[in-house]
DNA sequence: GACAATAAACCGACCGTCGGTCAGTATACC
DNA sequence: GGTATACTGACCGACGGTCGGTTTATTGTC
């Protein structure tokens, strides 16, 4: 085979793209390290030489995702003259709006991701984006408790409770594709609905604000995410 | 080798025994099947026999120990007479006293569960554990709810939740592990206590209760266990 | 600008291990 | 004696990872 050499950066990033496209694809152990140098045309060695090994290689796809997830809400975190509740729910539409745009291909991904057996694949991306999220979610609650719209003692700590209750939601979504096609399939989508119904209220009353104040996820929401297609 | 042959519940068990045995000490991954049937004196063949695969073997042992788990807090999810709110406090004292009485054997379990490379054994004990224990916790939300000490508008959302956030203290412990002997160990321990100590607000404001109501963890426990070690 | 010399990117044959298979054998039970 | 099943162990294919060696880029020297 002809020897390409590239810039290592270049290189690294690349291997990085078929890695996430396989590994949305079929998943973290279904992706093999031949798959992955044969579509980036590269050898074992050459493989080797950029990651020391598959592990870490997933670690530093997690790693590039937890940034570039957070560097979409940038304009929203930053955005001066909003209110702490008011920053809360934009952060939360933002999140929405994204999923809606491209819900084909997430849908898909999750498709995988859900899948019992890449609990690897999903969890390490999650320890990825917690931590890089709960400083910018702890400095909207901070400044919610500043201005006296949110009671709460601790704001970081609330950071990682609301996002671990996020997190919830998608653990019941993953519960519903999995039961997809099954005669629970009906009941696992009604759970997953109030469950997210009641997502809104337990912020709410975690932050110590009125029920009804946090619009996590919009009704009829799951329901079209869920039904979403590729075409 | 000579041929024992048992009866198959017992051969079972006996094969998930030493599979728990050494899973919990070394991890799921890092133990083969060769391992296991070493251990247990039987040939592959025959542990094929038993379990289709590595991975449902895995299934049985979650499935197991979910159901020992549940059976823990029998009595006190049908004692007569108790109130809601004090049924739950007892839910959460035995689960304390549990934690206590061997403490140093789960702290060496937790420390090779929460590796991270072991995501496979932890998630899948729990997502087996939570299906079986969120209708138990919905049961008491669900009276408190009918004595109208509780104001929750879904009982078995709030459940799930409920058991979210309580495996929320077990990933901030995750981290606390990963970062003992490491500089950032202090802080590490200091943001998990204040987790836990929010935890109990979070669940007494997600139930509709004053805060203080509900003990979840106990001041000192943290720390307690956490320094407890096998002699 | 020609030319070593050094470092780094890359190659690909090879290896050990592990999960899993299968044709056959021993044992229990009727 | 016959049948079902618990069990054996040699074997297999695939996979993650290694390593000695080769090619390319870069830097320093005259």
């Amino acid at each position: 085979m002809p020897r390409v050499v590239k810039h290592p950066d270049a290189r690294r990033s690349e291997l990085l793209d078929f890695a996430q496209a396989l590994f949305f694809e079929r998943g973290y152990e279904r992706t093999t390290v031949s798959d992955i140098i044969e579509k980036a045309g590269v050898s074992k060695g050459g493989f080797y030489h950029h990651f020391a090994s598959k592990e870490e290689m997933l670690e530093a796809l997690a790693a590039r995702l937890a940034q570039e997830s957070v560097a979409r809400f940038e304009d929203v975190l930053e955005a001066p003259g909003l209110g702490a509740l008011a920053r809360l729910n934009a952060f939360f539409a933002r999140s929405r709006r994204m999923k809606i745009e491209d819900a084909p291909r997430l849908r898909a991904m999750f498709d995988v991701l859900f899948k019992p057996g890449n609990l690897i694949l999903h969890h390490r991306i999650n320890a990825a984006v917690i931590p890089v999220m709960v400083p910018v979610l702890a400095a909207i609650i901070a400044q919610g408790k500043a201005e006296g719209v949110f009671d709460v003692p601790e704001p970081k700590a609330a950071a990682g409770i609301v996002l671990q209750l996020n997190g919830g939601i998608r653990d019941a979504m993953a519960r519903a594709i999995e039961a997809e096609g099954t005669p629970a399939a009906a009941a696992a989508l009604d759970a997953l609905e109030s469950e997210a119904r009641f997502l809104g209220i337990a912020m709410d009353r975690i932050l110590g604000l009125p029920d009804g104040s946090i619009v996590a996820v919009e009704p009829g929401f799951i329901r079209a995410f869920m039904s979403a297609r590729e075409e």
